[in-house]
DNA sequence: AGGATTTCTGACTTTCTAATCAGAAACACA
DNA sequence: TGTGTTTCTGATTAGAAAGTCAGAAATCCT
């Protein structure tokens, strides 16, 4: 059986894949493919290294399944977007940063992976993009170009404003290893992500905006 | 010769050490450490494999020395703003995203190698805060922090205004490949790059100020 | 229960990589 | 020129990691 995505549970396979993914997920996102090794990925799984090489053909296979359990994730963030796609295309950003951020602190590899693979290119990155978060960051740059075009956002190139919205949203997460070390802050506590959604959401996209709705 | 950083350049080594080290930053700051092999650092350098280690003991004491040319890069950054240290602190902090973007564009490795190490945590992450970024993040933080107590930055925890700040400058920088691969548009352009540091000043920093100087 | 199928594992092979080392080549200097 | 030093390299070693496979263990079905 190899990268199956959905499975009937009556069997007991495809719940150890899953375990497997679960595990392979945690670890590419937080130290990227090469650094994660066969082996500890079987241990965080609790199985044989053996019996990843039963679900999954190789090395890549592995990281790309795993990868797709970020594809039910990005799907709930389109559905939600589609659903107020009658709206002004900047309650619409506003909306999707908002729902962008919920996600990130719920699944932290997202933004990991986005990072990781952004910045390295290659294969990995093509598969991604084509997959995972091309048709998404196409779609917010088409909402972005709406904004521009009805003059509620200011004039940037689409593509830049909504990688840049995503970088900074995700900078203090990804980065609270380093937030940690260099301030001893966890910006996962319940205020500090508070003060960060708001930092995104008035003051970052705010001032990306012509009139600021929110003071 | 074990990582000597600087050294009199009446002999040769140290020419081909530079070489190496140069290499090596690159690479290691596009790819992490440990996807990139002393083979690769050795063609790129365009010297054998052995000749690696007899310029530097191991791979981590080749990462150390190969960070440590971004010393130099930080060090004329410091310099830049403790030069204007009796400005008021929006005015510092302004320059100083002024110079991070400069300094980024004609380095990228710097934001990629904190994206990188940032997120993974460790024993290089806490070289990385000891040696080169966290001095540089606690005095933004400070200056910050100054702005935020005399009234002009809105109060956002500091440590978190200043990860923010950076990780939206250099997102588009360190994304240049993701950009390429998504949308077709290469930031590194001269007109994108002017649409960028006018966002990141203009309409992000000022965004987080209270009373924006500038439209 | 008993056979068939699925799931899993320990042991093995192959490939890749960091690191070592003896000695060659380049160079400085008398 | 000859000698010693610095710089560099090819060949090799040791170890780690991915991937393979025969067969054990568990599960399912009748």
């Amino acid at each position: 059986m190899l990268e199956a995505v959905a499975a009937p549970p009556t069997r007991k396979g495809p719940q150890t894949a899953g375990r497997i993914r679960e595990a392979a997920l945690e670890l590419f996102s937080r130290l990227g493919f090469e650094r994660v090794t066969m082996g500890e990925i079987a241990a965080a799984a609790g199985v044989s290294q053996a019996t990843l090489h039963y679900h999954f053909d190789d090395k890549a296979c592995l990281w790309r399944a795993a990868m797709l359990q970020l594809g039910a994730v990005i799907a709930e963030e389109e559905r939600l977007l589609e659903a107020m796609a009658d709206a002004p295309p900047e309650v619409q950003l506003r909306m999707a940063m908002k729902l962008f951020l919920r996600i990130s602190w719920k699944h932290p590899a997202l933004g990991r992976i986005v990072a990781l693979e952004g910045m390295a290119g290659g294969e990995r990155l093509a598969w991604l993009d084509a997959h995972l978060t091309g048709p998404r960051n196409r779609r917010l740059a088409e909402i972005a170009q709406a904004a521009i075009d009805s003059g509620a956002l200011k004039p940037f190139p689409a593509p830049m404003l909504v990688i840049t919205l995503q970088a900074a949203s995700a900078g203090v997460i990804n980065l609270a290893p380093m937030m940690g070390v260099s301030f001893g802050m966890d910006p996962s506590a319940p205020e500090a992500r508070q003060a960060h959604e708001q930092m995104i959401l008035d003051a970052i996209l705010g001032g990306l905006l012509t009139h600021p709705t929110t003071p």
